[in-house]
RNA sequence: CUGCCCGUAGCUCAACCGGAUAGAGCACCAGCCUUAUAAGCUGGGGGUUACAGGUUCGAUUCCUGUCGGGCAGGCCA
C-alpha cells in the first residue's frame, strides 16, 4: 500500500457499492428470471394487478406453426411485448393470448414425408395435429425466451376443438349474410394425383409444345366495313391447341395498336389478318415460313391500324366449332409472345377466367374434360372427332383438322417453363373446378356489397405508419372473390351439404352447420371427416334427406387465421372484439389484415381491429433478404445465446421498423456498446443509493438543491417525451433518448457534478441526502421507462432495490416524479449555465493540451460575463466552481463577449476531495485535507445552495 | 412488369408545415482521471442528405427520372 492509500484509508468517503454487475451477463442469467417470473405465476400477477382497468387488447396474430422461430418472429413478438408492457404501466388491463395457425399445406407436407403418401387421412390427419402441437411446444419455449409476457398456459390453437368449431359458425354467418356463394375456377390440375395441387407442389420444368397461330374470322362487319373485303382473321397464338375447344373469347388489350395486314403473295393471298402492330414482324415470319413465301419483304400492305379498345365486341368464328366467339379487352395481354390476341378459355387458365368474369359474369367456364385429363366422350364436346382424347392425341386432331379449314396459319415447336406435378412429374393443366367463394361484390341483405363495407372499414381504421391505409385500399379495390375452399386433409371442413343434382346448399344450411360446430367442439375437426352424411340428414333433416350430400372441401387456412376475432377475441371473457390494434409485418396487408377485414366485415359489417400496425422485414447490414444459400440468416437464438435477449429487444426497440430492419454483427455491437451505457448508469445510481432507505431519507423537492431540481427537471422532461414515443409506438425515439439522457444530462452533467457532493458530504448530511432523493427518484423513472423494452435488466433493478421481492416492476404504473417547482427562468438560466460549462471546458482542454493541467479540479477559472450570462451564473454563489468541476470560479461583470480564463491552481491539491485549496493543512491535525472535508469529516458539513 | 415503401456521418437515429452553419449517441482519433475503473470525463475529425434534373428567394423536406434495396402481386397464353 503507498502512502497516499494510507492517508485515504483515514478519511471516510462515501464511495459507491453495489451488487449490480457491470457486465449484465445476460445470456446466463436471463433463463433464472425467466424461471422466477414462472414461479411468482407472473402474468396471473399483472392481470390480477389490473382487473377493472381499461382494456388494451392487442390481437396476436398466429405465426405457423411450422419451423423454429426466425429473426422476423422475434420482432413480432417483441414489438407486441413493448406494447403490452407499455400499455400495462400505462394502467390499461392488456391481456395477450399468443396464437398458432396449425392446419395447411405445409404441415401436410412434412408428415408426407415423414410418414409416407399412403396414409389413411383420419391417421394423417392426427399425425399432422401431433406434428402441429409439437411444432407450437417449441416455438413456444423461443418466444418465452425472449422475455415475452403472455398466456403462455393458454394459448390459442387454430386447431382447438372450439377454434375449429368456431370457423365453421364464421363461415356459416358470412353464409347466412349472403357472401358465399359457388363458382368454379382454373386450378393446377394433375391427371395421376386426381386432385388440385397447391402452387407448393408445383415445380416447373422445360417441354417442347406445339406453338401455333390460328385464325379466327370475323363475322361482324360493323365499324371495319370496308377493311373486310377479303376474309379477315384475328390472330391467336397458343401452345395448348387442347384448349380451343374450350375458347370462350379472344382477348386484346385496350391500349394496344392493331394492324389489318393484306397480305399481297402465295397462299394467304387476299386474306386480312389483325396482330397486335408490336408484334407484327414476328408474326409475318411465322407466316412466311408457313406459306413458303418471303413475306417480310413487301408481301404485305398495312390496310388499317385500329386501337385495341376499339375491337371490342368484335365476333369471331370458332375456327371448328359452330359458336361464334367475342373479341374482349383485358390487361393480361402484353407483347411478350405472340399476337398481342390471346385465345381465351376461362377453364384452363386463370387469367382467361377473370378477365372472362369481369366481361361477362354470367358465363361459366367451357369445361369440357374430366379431372382423367380426357375429353367427355359426351355431346358437350362438340368436335366429335376428340371426344375422349387425351390432350396429347386431341393437340394432332384439332391441328389436323385446322390445317385442313386453313385457320392453322403457322406451326412450330417451342420450348418453354411449364408446371409439373412434384409426385408424379407429369405435365400440370389448369382445370375449372367447383369451388365456394366469398363476393366482393356480393350483397348483403341491406344491398351493400362486401366491398363497400371493406373500403369503410378501411377509412376507419387507424394505421402506423399512416401509408399502410393506401396499400390495404388499393387492395381492397382490386382484389377478386376470395376463393374459400380447398381440397385438402389437413383443414377445417366446410360443414356445408349440397343438393346432388343442382348443387344448391341445403335450405336449412344454418341449423346444420350449428350441429357440424357442435360435434366439432367435441371431436375436433374429423366429426365432420367422418360423419356419415346420410344419416346426418336423416336425424336433423330428415324431410329431403337422400337428395343432399355432404361437402368434402376444408377451408383456406387464411380463412382460419382471418376468423381468430370470432374464435378468439369474442369467445374469451377476458379479450375484447374488436381488439384495439393487430401489428403484423407489411405482408400480412395481403395476408392476416386483409382476411380478418373481409370474415370481419362478412359477419359484422366492420373490421376486428381499431388500428393496425405494421413492420418491415429484417434484412443483413447491406439491405438484402436473408437466406441460407446467402448465409446471412441471424437466428435470434444465436443472439440470445450470444448477446442476451434484451440485447435483441434493445436492438428491435432501437430500429425503426416502418422500413426495413437492419441487423449485422456491427449492428449488435453497437446495441450493446449502448446496452453497457445504459447499465453503468444504472449501476452508479444504484451503487449511490446503496445506503439510501427511502422510507428514511427521502426528502421533500422543496429542500433539494436547485441543481438536483434541474435534474429533475430534466427527468420529467424525459419521461414525458418517452410516454409519447410509446403512445406513438415510436420506441426507436424512445431509446435514442434514453441513451442521450443516460450520456449527455446524467453522464456528461449532472452525475458528474454531483459525485463531489455524494463522496466527500457526510454520509447523512443534508446535501448528500437530496442528491440521494434525486437520484431515487431518477431511478425509478428509468427503471420503468426501460421495462417495456429491457425487461431482464428493469427486473434487475428492481431487485437490486430490494423492492418488494412477491412483486415486479411489471406491475407498476408509470413513475409519478414530484413537481421540482423550477419556473422557465430558472430552467432558462441552467441552460446558460450549461452553455458557459461547455466553453470552459473548452478553454481547460486547451491547458490540458499545453500541459498546464490534467483534471479539471486543477484548474481555477475567471469567468468574464454580462446581461443574462453573468446573472444565471452570479445566483449560484460560490457552487459554480462545483457546476465546473474546478478548484476556483470567479465570475467578473464585464461588458462584451463572454470570456472564460484558465489558470493551474497554485494551491495545495486535498487527499480527500481533490479539490486545489488555500485551506488545505489549515487545520493542524488534518495536514493533507482541506477545510470543506475537516468540516465534513469533523465539524457541522459544508452547506450548498445550488449545487 | 405493376402497386406500396425505403435510401441523412462507419453504425443506429434526429432535423416543427420547405427556412439560416444538417444534430445526437455509439464507433474512431487525441488527452485527462484512477473516488462508476474490463468504467468515467474532456476535446476533436467525419455528411455534395444515393444520383441527375426541375419548382422555389431558399430543398434532407415538394415534383420527375435513374440507381440500389424491401414487401406484395403479375407474367411465361
Amino acid at each position: 500500500m503507498t502512502e497516499d492509500n494510507k492517508e485515504q484509508s483515514k478519511y471516510q468517503l462515501n464511495l459507491p457499492e453495489t451488487t449490480f454487475p457491470m457486465r449484465g451477463d445476460l445470456a446466463k442469467r436471463e433463463p433464472a428470471w425467466l424461471k422466477a417470473w414462472q414461479d411468482k405465476k407472473l402474468y396471473e400477477s399483472i392481470r390480477k394487478a389490473r382487473k377493472g382497468a381499461k382494456k388494451f387488447i392487442l390481437h396476436d396474430g398466429p405465426p405457423y406453426a411450422n419451423g423454429d422461430i426466425h429473426i422476423g418472429h422475434a420482432v413480432n413478438k417483441i414489438l407486441k411485448d413493448i406494447i403490452v408492457k407499455s400499455k400495462t404501466f400505462s394502467g390499461f388491463d392488456a391481456p395477450y393470448v399468443p396464437g398458432w395457425d396449425c392446419h395447411g399445406l405445409p404441415i401436410e407436407l412434412v408428415v408426407e414425408k415423414n410418414h409416407g403418401k399412403n396414409i389413411d387421412p383420419a391417421k394423417f390427419r392426427e399425425l399432422c395435429r401431433a406434428y402441429a402441437a409439437e411444432q407450437v411446444e417449441k416455438q413456444k419455449k423461443d418466444f418465452i425466451r425472449l422475455g415475452v409476457q403472455a398466456d403462455w398456459d393458454n394459448p390459442y390453437l387454430t386447431m382447438d376443438y372450439q377454434t375449429e368449431a368456431d370457423i365453421m359458425r364464421a363461415l356459416g354467418d358470412i353464409y347466412k349474410n349472403g357472401y358465399l356463394y359457388q363458382g368454379s375456377k382454373p386450378v393446377h390440375w394433375c391427371v395421376d394425383c386426381g386432385s388440385a395441387l397447391a402452387e407448393a407442389e408445383v415445380e416447373y420444368e422445360d417441354v417442347n409444345s406445339p406453338a401455333i397461330d390460328v385464325g379466327f374470322k370475323v363475322v361482324s362487319k360493323l365499324a371495319f366495313d370496308r377493311y373486310f373485303e377479303g376474309d379477315v382473321y384475328a390472330v391467336i397464338w397458343t401452345t395448348t391447341p387442347w384448349t380451343l375447344p374450350a375458347n370462350q373469347a379472344v382477348s386484346v388489350n385496350a391500349e394496344l395498336n392493331y394492324v389489318f395486314i393484306r397480305i399481297d403473295k402465295g397462299i394467304y393471298a387476299n386474306k386480312v389478318f389483325i396482330v397486335c402492330e408490336d408484334l407484327m414482324d414476328s408474326f409475318l415470319v411465322r407466316l412466311g415460313k408457313a406459306s413458303g413465301e418471303d413475306l417480310f419483304n413487301f408481301g404485305y400492305t398495312i390496310q388499317h391500324v385500329e386501337a385495341g379498345v376499339n375491337l371490342k365486341g368484335v365476333v369471331l368464328q370458332h375456327p371448328f366449332d359452330s359458336r361464334q366467339v367475342p373479341i374482349i379487352t383485358g390487361d393480361h395481354v402484353t407483347i411478350d409472345a405472340g399476337t398481342g390476341l390471346v385465345h381465351t378459355a376461362a377453364a384452363h387458365g386463370n387469367d382467361d377466367w377473370l378477365v372472362m368474369r369481369a366481361n361477362f359474369p354470367e358465363q361459366k367456364p367451357r369445361v369440357l374434360m374430366g379431372g382423367d385429363g380426357k375429353f367427355f366422350a359426351s355431346e358437350l364436346v362438340e368436335f366429335e372427332a376428340i371426344r375422349g382424347l387425351t390432350r396429347q392425341d386431341a393437340n394432332k386432331v384439332i391441328l389436323a383438322k385446322m390445317q385442313e379449314s386453313g385457320h392453322l396459319l403457322a406451326s412450330a415447336r417451342l420450348n418453354h417453363s411449364f408446371p409439373h406435378c412434384w409426385r408424379h412429374k407429369t405435365p400440370l393443366m389448369q382445370l375449372a373446378t367447383h369451388q365456394w367463394f366469398i363476393g366482393m361484390n356480393a350483397q348483403d341483405i341491406n344491398g351493400k356489397a362486401l366491398r363497400e363495407h371493406a373500403n369503410k372499414a378501411v377509412d376507419e381504421t387507424e394505421f402506423f405508419p399512416s401509408w399502410g391505409r393506401a396499400r390495404l385500399e388499393a387492395m381492397i379495390k382490386n382484389r377478386p372473390d376470395w376463393c374459400v375452399s380447398r381440397q385438402r386433409n389437413w383443414g377445417v371442413p366446410m360443414p356445408l351439404f349440397v343438393h346432388k343434382e343442382t348443387g344448391e346448399p341445403h335450405p336449412k344450411t344454418s341449423e346444420l352447420l350449428e350441429q357440424a360446430a357442435l360435434l366439432t367442439e367435441k371431436t375436433g375437426v374429423e366429426a365432420w371427416f367422418s360423419l356419415d352424411g346420410a344419416a346426418f340428414l336423416a336425424q336433423h333433416a330428415p324431410e329431403s334427406a337422400e337428395q343432399y350430400k355432404k361437402v368434402t372441401d376444408t377451408l383456406d387456412v387464411w380463412f382460419d387465421s382471418g376468423s381468430t376475432h370470432a374464435a378468439v377475441l369474442k369467445r374469451r371473457p377476458e379479450l375484447a372484439f374488436p381488439a384495439d390494434l393487430y401489428l403484423e409485418g407489411s405482408d400480412q396487408h395481403r395476408g392476416w389484415f386483409q382476411s380478418s377485414l373481409l370474415t370481419g366485415c362478412a359477419i359484422d359489417g366492420h373490421a376486428p381491429y381499431k388500428a393496425l400496425l405494421t413492420h418491415g422485414f429484417v434484412v443483413d447490414g447491406s439491405g438484402h433478404k436473408m437466406s441460407k444459400s446467402k448465409g446471412n440468416v441471424v437466428a435470434p437464438q444465436k443472439v440470445m445465446d450470444t448477446y442476451g435477449a434484451d440485447i435483441l429487444r434493445l436492438w428491435v426497440a432501437s430500429t425503426d421498423y416502418s422500413g426495413e430492419l437492419t441487423i449485422s454483427d456491427e449492428i449488435l455491437k453497437r446495441v450493446a456498446e449502448s446496452y453497457r451505457r445504459i447499465r453503468n448508469t444504472l449501476r452508479f445510481l444504484l451503487a449511490n443509493l446503496a445506503d439510501f432507505d427511502a422510507s428514511k431519507d427521502l426528502l421533500p423537492v422543496n429542500e433539494w438543491l436547485e441543481i438536483d431540481r434541474y435534474a429533475l427537471h430534466l427527468t420529467d422532461k424525459l419521461q414525458t417525451e418517452i410516454l409519447a414515443d410509446y403512445d406513438r409506438y415510436e420506441f426507436h425515439l424512445a431509446v435514442q433518448k434514453f441513451v442521450g439522457f443516460c450520456s449527455e444530462d446524467l453522464g456528461g452533467f449532472y452525475l458528474d457534478i454531483l459525485k463531489d457532493r455524494l463522496y466527500t458530504t457526510g454520509e447523512a448530511s443534508h446535501a448528500r441526502r437530496v442528491a440521494q432523493s434525486t437520484l431515487h427518484h431518477i431511478t425509478h423513472t428509468m427503471m420503468r421507462l426501460m421495462a417495456p423494452i429491457l425487461s431482464f435488466t428493469a427486473n434487475e433493478i428492481w431487485e437490486t432495490l430490494g423492492l418488494d421481492a412477491d412483486k415486479t416492476v411489471f406491475e407498476e404504473l408509470w413513475y409519478s416524479l414530484p413537481a421540482h417547482g423550477l419556473s422557465d427562468v430558472d430552467i432558462q438560466s441552467w441552460q446558460t449555465v450549461l452553455e458557459v460549462r461547455a466553453l470552459a471546458n473548452k478553454a481547460i482542454e486547451e491547458k490540458r493540451a499545453a500541459g498546464l493541467v490534467g483534471s479539471s479540479l486543477q484548474s481555477e477559472l475567471d469567468i468574464y460575463a454580462d446581461g443574462a450570462t453573468f446573472e444565471a451564473l452570479n445566483r449560484l454563489n460560490d457552487d459554480l466552481r462545483f457546476v465546473l468541476i474546478t478548484s476556483r470560479a470567479t465570475l467578473h461583470q464585464r461588458a462584451g463577449a463572454l470570456e472564460v480564463q484558465v489558470a493551474p491552481s497554485a494551491h495545495t491539491k486535498c487527499d480527500r476531495c481533490w479539490h486545489y485549496r488555500a485551506d488545505v493543512g489549515a487545520d493542524a491535525a488534518h495536514p493533507h485535507i482541506c477545510g470543506r472535508c475537516v468540516s465534513n469529516l469533523f465539524g457541522k458539513g459544508e452547506a450548498r445552495s445550488h449545487a
